[in-house]
RNA sequence: GGCCCGUUCGUCUAUCGGUUAGGACGCCAGGUUUUCAUCCUGGAAAGAGGGGUUCGAUUCCCCUACGGGCUACCA
């Protein structure tokens, strides 16, 4: 049986990298059959923020994807908040040091700061000894030091050891350990740092598979090396590609919700819309996010989880960094909005089709048959809808005049006279035959007509619009563009 | 700077040594013989560069270039 886990750090709202590194877990676990556990890493208690862990919740939930154990669930392995095992870190970090594979030190962050002010300086093997620690002084200083309490753990890392480790998704990964520093495991305030209280996590929680980001790879020696000073073996390990931003050149980050059309969250975070509020539905999102850095869901688009998971691969994964393309994200909704079932689409985004509902009691759902047709983001509808519920206020006048050098503007009559005497099934071939009779460009009063209904040159079908809004409508907007022109 | 990872159309990707290098989004053109859009058809568009290995490399190896990540008592 499969163990992924999801193991996000609430120091803010995750983002689209976030959300899919945990729809490949979650894809994982259901295609393999396992459990999907949710870890929340806050053992940073300075940069923790309120409401991030709700938000993780609300983003998974919102999603539908189902945590089998965490915070909120329970499980046999919790507790699932790092902050909550202090004491399940101490007993290993005892071990260690005990061992001799880990060791007090003493030196204070200003220190630290001052040596690292040397570019090439790396607190390792060759330059332990400078500092203040359990190796460099005598037992009788240890013990008075130890007592104070002011004191971090690190990892005592050999010198010139060759590690291998081998990824699932990159292969085999080679590190002299000459290249690594005594990691800290434990901070001053008693609490492990990612990377220690990561390994002793994973092992205790029995994960088998960890799926996570790129920028974790330059730990994974650091990892390994953990895990062979405990004596355990070390999972398998996949590193996904980064999602970059729009421009490629870096990876996604928050300045790139701000002022976009697009945003990186999945919902709203505070001040900042999410792609729900950018009316990207959620299926689209995750179908999309599902195709940032691999391939298994690019033919025939899935935007169920549960089928998605079926065709989950880890070889469709790719190793390059992918771009997020809000055109593409786009386009996967236009196709979901353009199948899925009006009344359905309704129930689900009430507040959007409040307006029509009562302007159209009877027969607006045939209206949105029509309108999901042509939109491809939620909020699309509002201005699609609009000339069936309002009258237009505002028109292009550039097109006006463009309409008008064709048409004088006593032939606009031939709207009232045709509106006025024919059903509105036969208006349109009617207003038809009469252009052509009277040799007037047809194309020009179509788009006469729909300035004066929508206001600008595109949106629905006019006649649709006629037919629905009724003649006295139609009526009344035609002739209040006419009177317009001619007080000009 | 050091270490690590990467590099196929503008973008997301297929290819697992022999292909006219395929698809999707976007773009352009045409069609649906009458408005907008959907839709349909067609088109332009790619293996970073240089060395190897091989009968043959986009595919395997090396170098260079470029890009990204990491380099905290943050994750």
């Amino acid at each position: 049986m499969v163990r992924v886990r999801f193991a996000p750090s609430p120091t803010g709202p995750i983002h689209i990298g976030g959300v899919r590194t945990a729809l490949y877990n979650y894809l994982y676990k259901l295609n393999k059959g396992g459990r999907f556990i949710l870890r929340i890493e806050d053992t940073d208690g300075s940069r923790r923020l309120d409401g991030a862990e709700k938000y993780i919740y609300d983003v998974l939930d919102y999603y539908k994807i189902k945590v089998d154990e965490g915070p909120r669930e329970g499980g046999e392995f919790g507790p699932y908040r790092q902050s909550e095992r202090k004491e399940i870190y101490n007993k290993y970090i005892d071990l260690l040091i005990e061992k001799g594979l880990a060791y007090y030190c003493y030196a204070s962050k200003e220190e630290l700061l001052n040596a690292r002010e040397d570019k090439s300086f790396s607190y390792n093997s060759k330059t332990r000894m400078m500092f203040k620690n359990s190796l460099s002084l005598n037992d009788e200083e240890n013990l008075s030091l130890v007592k104070k309490k002011k004191y971090v753990v690190r990892l005592k890392v050999e010198a010139d050891i060759e590690l291998r480790m081998t990824d699932l998704l990159r292969g085999d990964i080679k590190v002299n350990s000459n290249n690594l520093e005594d990691k800290i495991l434990i901070k001053g305030d008693g609490l492990p740092t990612y990377h220690f209280a990561n390994v002793v996590d994973d092992y205790l929680m029995k994960i088998t598979t960890i799926i996570r980001g790129e920028e974790w790879l330059p730990s994974l020696p650091i990892h390994k090396l953990i895990y062979d000073a405990l004596g355990w073996e070390m999972p398998n390990t996949v590193h996904l590609p980064l999602i970059l931003n729009p421009s490629g050149l870096g990876k996604l980050s928050k300045r790139d919700a701000i002022g976009n059309n697009y945003s990186i969250f999945p919902i709203k975070w505070e001040e900042l819309d999410g792609l729900k509020e950018k009316g990207l539905p959620a299926e689209a999102q995750l179908a999309y996010i599902s195709q940032l850095g691999s391939s298994f869901n690019n033919d025939d688009i899935e935007l169920d989880v549960n089928k998605m998971s079926k065709k989950f691969k880890l070889s469709s994964l790719q190793r390059g960094g992918a771009r997020f393309d809000f055109e593409k994200a786009k386009s996967i909704s236009q196709k979901y909005l353009s199948a899925i079932n009006s009344e359905f689409l309704m129930s689900k985004y009430p507040e959007i089709f409040e307006k029509l509902k009562i302007a159209f009691p009877g027969n607006a759902v045939e209206i949105v048959d029509l309108i999901k047709t042509r939109v491809s983001l939620i909020t699309d509808f509002e201005l699609e809808l609009k000339p069936f519920v309002e009258d237009p206020t505002r028109f292009d006048i550039a097109t006006i005049e463009k309409v008008l050098r064709a048409i004088d503007v006593s032939a606009l009559d031939i709207f009232e006279e045709n509106i006025k005497v024919n059903s509105v099934d036969t208006i349109k071939e009617n207003i038809y035959k009469v252009s052509k009779e009277k040799k007037l460009n047809f194309g020009k009063l179509m788009q006469f007509l729909r300035l004066s209904l929508v206001g600008n040159l595109s949106g629905p079908d006019v006649f649709f619009i006629i037919k629905m809004i009724g003649k006295n409508v139609t009526l009344r907007r035609v002739n209040s563009l006419i009177e317009k022109i001619k007080k000009q």
